[in-house]
DNA sequence: CCCGAGATAGATACATTGTCTCATTAAATG
DNA sequence: CATTTAATGAGACAATGTATCTATCTCGGG
């Protein structure tokens, strides 16, 4: 039989590969965290991913490891409609998500034309654009059929 | 002579209407609040208000206070680049902000078509938009003029 | 004009999320 | 395997906001 999926162990090697390539050390705190990283399916917030770590494994380790990694952009920040910050595997280097408030999910925002948008309006005013921070919330596909209540 | 600006007065009286057509009641706190908020000519932090407020001035009522306004649309919260949370005037209902990075002012950026943009990119996604969160970062026109070094 | 119900204020404890310091430990390398 | 230096974990600290509680103030009725 061949291997039904490699995601969990691709998302795990992913983050150690990262963290490699930028000379940062293989340690076991790491290691253990890529691999509870690589078991997300959802975005997580930093404190809900250190229940599932063992306690030895310092607070300030798991900010540390989580900025770096954001910074080495092996996963991105999500901020949710009610102001939490969450965190997720990140597949592009940059895009938007789309978030569904019902069961949490969310995809990444693809061949779409926003970018252009922006520069072509932004220029309209006057202004030199740089950057921009966009989350779209909503029902997902699945959440909208199945008839979930409106939010 | 006409008056030449009402604009500090009009802001003022409009968190303060804000707040009577809520039934919340007029109390002096309040109106110091309201007097300061109507000061400010650029988005502001809930500390940085506070050190322009009396100390007697508690805490909670300033952040109790921002909150009302904010869900009565009086204010308005804007997502810094690094992150920091401040508040603005708001002057429509939804709206998003051009936020120069080299000076610190924020435009209102109207007229534009992203929500249009938006809804056809989600819906291509099967997915319901319910609400979304947009911040432009770049240089305003000023700044971009004036040849400030490039972010 | 005064009273009473209920909203509001301020003080302060607490909560959350994250950063900093520092002594100790562990990884990489010759 | 010894040395160098990054990384760890513990806990203090910081920033920002919320919850609790009692005293006070506002507003409407009498």
């Amino acid at each position: 039989m061949m291997a039904l999926k490699k995601r969990s162990v691709s998302a795990t090697d992913r983050i150690l590969e990262a963290l490699e390539e930028r000379g940062y050390r293989s340690t076991a705190p790491r290691r253990t965290l890529a691999a509870a990283i690589g078991q997300q399916d959802r975005h997580f917030t930093a404190e809900g991913l250190r229940q599932q770590l063992p306690p030895t494994l310092g607070r300030a380790t798991v900010y540390r490891t989580l900025k770096i990694l954001v910074e080495a952009e092996v996963l991105c920040r999500v901020l949710l409609e009610d102001g939490d910050l969450h965190y997720q595997l990140s597949h592009r280097g940059h895009h938007h998500h789309l978030l569904c408030v019902h069961c949490g999910s969310s995809q990444d925002l693809t061949g779409c034309d926003i970018e252009d948008v922006l520069v072509n309006t932004s220029a309209r005013h006057g202004f030199e654009l740089s950057g921009h921070w966009l989350e779209v919330y909503g029902r997902c596909r699945e959440c909208a059929e199945s008839g979930a209540a409106a939010a």
